[in-house]
DNA sequence: ATGTACAATGTAAGCGCTTACATTTTCTAG
DNA sequence: CTAGAAAATGTAAGCGCTTACATTGTACAT
């Protein structure tokens, strides 16, 4: 078992080099000017060493972490590897690190507003849906700490640059086409939970689009699949339960699509034959269902990077976009009744 | 616009309620001894003028980071989301940051081991998979610093804690599945990456039911799917286009039996019938494939749990487990030719 | 009373770096 | 050859905390 070594400082490379600390930091950062051949000797030094600054220390004495916190309210499977992968890509684009906190909902709630990510260690923050209460977004906001919203508009008042994705429109056209394309008029929905913004402007695109068509909303026909498999599962089959009548389902996203597309195959219906289905997000299994479900592609990736870049933007206090929309992007398959191909693999 | 304030330190806070920061500190961090009323008034002072700790500061001070750094190889999306909530899960529940790094494979190679995550910005690393080179691996060795790998082992010896999963004994059941329930003799099989042990445990499962069950091992047979749903979907197409006969294909993941599944079904080859299919993870998507797919379910949320856990003993130099096997288990399904429920939803 | 033990708090020396400012060296032009 | 500017380097004061050690206060046994 080998045994722990004393750390090598900024001043051992510069004894080493026969230079002052100062030079050494010069090199190591590409401040100030330095003659090559000093230059030169103070590398080497670091290589023989081996010698790697220790960040707290830079952190302190420069007032920069050179990092980027995320907060995220759980790490959802279908949907976070893609954000953050985009996340990931452009912050190391920029030169920096990613510290990631992921909140635990059945936590106890945090002393107030001390969170392990925040302006204490990390130069600018991603936040994801609502996973920061408003009161501290607040705070950030009032001491200038430049902060980017994922999927959520910022609380009233507060002009923090938020980057998300075109629902309402797509929305709109994904039951359009059901009800132009399938003639279908008695068109469920499953909405998301309650706060979600993405939810929200879908059932308003829904909501419009059957207005337009002079279907009226039916509140028998609206039910919570919370953006989840099993919820929506239960949903459906509820309404089948129920003798609740329909002829196609808009699941609010494609997990509950996916929960309903196993409710409605056990309780005897054909998709799309008796039910036409659609979902939202274009997550990686939709094209793998039976049938393979129609829906909305939802740039993913391009949110976590953009947002970072904006982030970046804000950082370095250059202008930003105060809402970026990123437009999404219809998937005809056949879950609606369309003989789309069923994959492009 | 509101304008950065001067920053609270704990000075200010002890000015606050009159006491000297070393008490502050007392109070935060719950070491010393502290009467309860003082206590209170420097809780109120905090509170005030909401104070947070400057974390560079504290490590700087402290000589603990309380930070654990996660090396990637890259951002896998169907692997990586479920790891990540183990590691979070468990990191969080010892108190630890979690600070991540993906390593770009196209990228420029890093100047000789400066890694944005290292020892100088955490009490210690996971590392997944080949994410880090072996000489920078010893040089963490060598001074000590807690690491554990996950899904590999460590360069010869190099007494570093790893957890992976049981690979060999399962594809060997899968495989004596194959030949035993169903009879079948020409198994195909996609290997991953070269370098992947995974793949190469897997293998050696093939290898030895083959050998067990008297058949001869025919290269033909074998080839490279690297993980990948396209690469294998070609490897394939290959197989079919020259001739190669078979009647069951062993994926060496479920993302290469994706791959092999739509090349043999667009090649109107019918699974199970004529040509049976087996994967390996059970990533979500697998029971919902047509056929839903054989195949082993890997404890991907476990490793990364158990990951941290030994890593955190690790650090806090409690006694480690060299080596962690996790256990993986059979999910039949209907790919094999068996008759298993499509899902368990 | 008086000494002892321990609880409560304060003092101040760093932790390893960056950077404003001071100083020395080198170069250029007159 | 020399003044003055520019380049190269050094000096040293923090950055905001923790913690070893010193000091003071208090309770208790003698």
């Amino acid at each position: 078992m080998p045994k722990a070594s004393k750390r090598v400082t900024i001043s051992d490379v510069a004894r080493q080099a026969r230079v002052s600390t100062a030079t050494v930091s010069r090199v190591i950062n590409q401040t100030g000017t330095v003659a090559p051949q000093t230059e030169a000797s103070v590398r080497a030094a670091i290589a023989k060493l081996n010698y790697r600054p220790h960040t707290a220390a830079q952190i302190l004495a420069s007032k920069r972490t050179n990092t980027i916190g995320l907060i995220f309210p759980q790490i959802n499977g279908r949907y976070f590897a893609p954000l953050l992968r985009g996340i990931a890509a452009c912050a190391g684009e920029h030169g920096f690190d990613l510290l990631i906190y992921s909140v635990q909902e059945d936590n106890a709630p945090r002393e107030p507003s001390h969170y392990p990510v925040g302006d204490q260690n990390t130069d600018g923050l991603i936040v994801f849906a609502n996973g920061l209460p408003g009161q501290e977004l607040r705070r950030l906001y009032e001491i200038s700490f430049p902060v980017v919203l994922i999927h959520c508009t910022p609380p009233e008042g507060l002009a923090i640059p938020s980057v998300t994705i075109e629902n309402k429109a797509s929305a709109r056209q994904l039951v359009d086409h059901l009800i132009e394309v399938h003639g279908r008029r008695r068109i469920a929905f499953l909405a998301g939970p309650k706060t979600h913004e993405d939810s929200y402007w879908r059932e308003r695109g829904y909501r419009e689009s059957l207005r337009d068509h002079n279907i009226p909303f039916d509140p028998a026909l609206a039910s919570r699949g919370e953006f989840n498999e099993r919820v929506a599962h239960d949903a459906v089959k509820q309404w089948l339960q129920d003798g609740i009548a329909m002829d196609a389902i808009f699941a609010g996203d494609d997990d509950s699509a996916t929960g309903a597309l196993t409710a409605l195959t056990q309780a005897g219906k054909r998709v799309p034959e008796d039910v036409a289905l659609v979902g939202f997000d274009d997550i990686d299994i939709a094209r793998y269902l039976n049938p393979p479900l129609t829906t909305v592609r939802a740039p993913v990736e391009q949110v976590g990077y953009t947002a970072i870049r904006q982030l970046v933007r804000r950082i370095r206090s250059e202008q930003t976009d105060q809402l970026t929309l990123l437009p999404t992007q219809l998937v005809i398959r056949r879950s609606c009744g369309c003989n789309g191909k069923g994959g492009e693999a």
